[in-house]
DNA sequence: ATGGGCATGTAACGAGTTACATGATTTT
DNA sequence: AAAATCATGTAACTCGTTACATGCCCAT
């Protein structure tokens, strides 16, 4: 497949090709194993996608001009192949961040979808669900602090989502808590659980 | 098709086949208009499912004898189908929400996303990306407070959750107003928002 | 020498989306 | 009279997943 012209209207691509742009935006050249490793540290506040995808976008990325490849041939296995982003690309990448509109968030939270059907539920499948989920969160917790202190100084900005994801899980940890404690009391009595502070 | 005959090892149905079957757990005769409806109140913590799709899983679930059908003949247009789960669907919920093993949630935020590549966009666009979520939290937090009062005290779990729900987009709009104050000062005096509390 | 990390890829599949079509009934 | 709501459905599409395959290099 031939390079798209230049000149023509920005091509509009699924979210993860952006996704994948927007991690070489930042300048450096990059394999498609890289990347996989960069996007694994987005999925604190958005999910990463699998190996294999990686990979189609690049290509996909490459047909448009978006990003262009330099291979290392190898012997006996498939070439090593390095990316880098185009002008072309910062362009389209540039002209999605500012024109194209923010979506709200979604979020697919297994755990409170049990919650919800609890009445089909025994009270300790809930109850150790929650307590997983407990743990979850705080491991979370901890490995953003780790991510965070290896971005260093040099990432102003993945530091600040990262700031916003401590937040989002030390909610999620006292909102569970609460959630687990409100379970406690019979169903009649149950208070609602309020936002603390 | 012909329904599954009874007996056989649990089918293991898309996630979305599980929350029409949940729907239909509290045991009301709906339709897929209905049941797209209820669905809705589930977008604060999971993703609903489009139209279509609800009307698709209602045959699958059929197909396998989980649901039950009856139909009020329409003159000049499609039939109008009312489902009911029917015991095997009743096992097969119950089989899945206490024997699967409950995945952690998994989150897409575009505000966050945009904010990671911060670097390539103007403070403004940035702030005003977090203004609009901003209104768009509270938003959420009235439609939450709306839907708990139309809940009543009848459904207790899903209470339960919209609580959470409350609590989580309080934390949202907390670690949003932070962010916007951290960019307010320049980078390098940027202070890490803490958890407030 | 065995296992884990590096590294790229293919094949099959399906869940879910968007867009469209139709038309009755109820509300404004 | 128009608009919103009720109500069901089809068709085309593609994103993204899972599972698999290959093989080098490095550490223990």
């Amino acid at each position: 497949m031939s390079p798209d012209q230049p000149g023509q209207s920005p091509p509009d691509l699924p979210a993860t090709s952006y996704v994948v742009l927007g991690l070489l935006s930042f300048g450096r050249e990059l394999t498609g194993y890289d990347l996989r490793k960069w996007a694994m540290n987005l999925r604190f506040f958005y999910w990463s996608p699998a190996q294999s995808q990686i990979y189609t976008e690049l290509r996909r990325l490459r047909s448009h001009g978006l990003v262009c490849e330099r291979t290392e041939p190898q012997r006996r296995r498939p070439d090593k192949r390095y990316y880098r982003i185009t002008p072309a690309g910062l362009a389209a990448f540039d002209a999605w961040l500012i024109e194209e509109p923010v979506a709200p968030p979604t979020l697919k939270h297994p755990v409170a979808l049990r919650l919800f059907f609890g009445h089909r539920a025994a009270p300790e499948r809930l109850r150790s669900a929650l307590t997983s989920y407990l743990e979850w969160a705080r491991a979370q917790t901890t490995d953003l602090a780790e991510l965070r202190a290896a971005l260093g100084a040099d990432f102003p900005y993945p530091d600040l989502v990262a700031a916003w994801g401590e937040q989002h899980y030390a909610a999620e940890i006292a909102a569970a808590e609460a959630t687990l404690t409100a379970l406690d009391q019979p169903p009649d009595h149950r208070a609602t659980p309020d936002t603390p502070g």
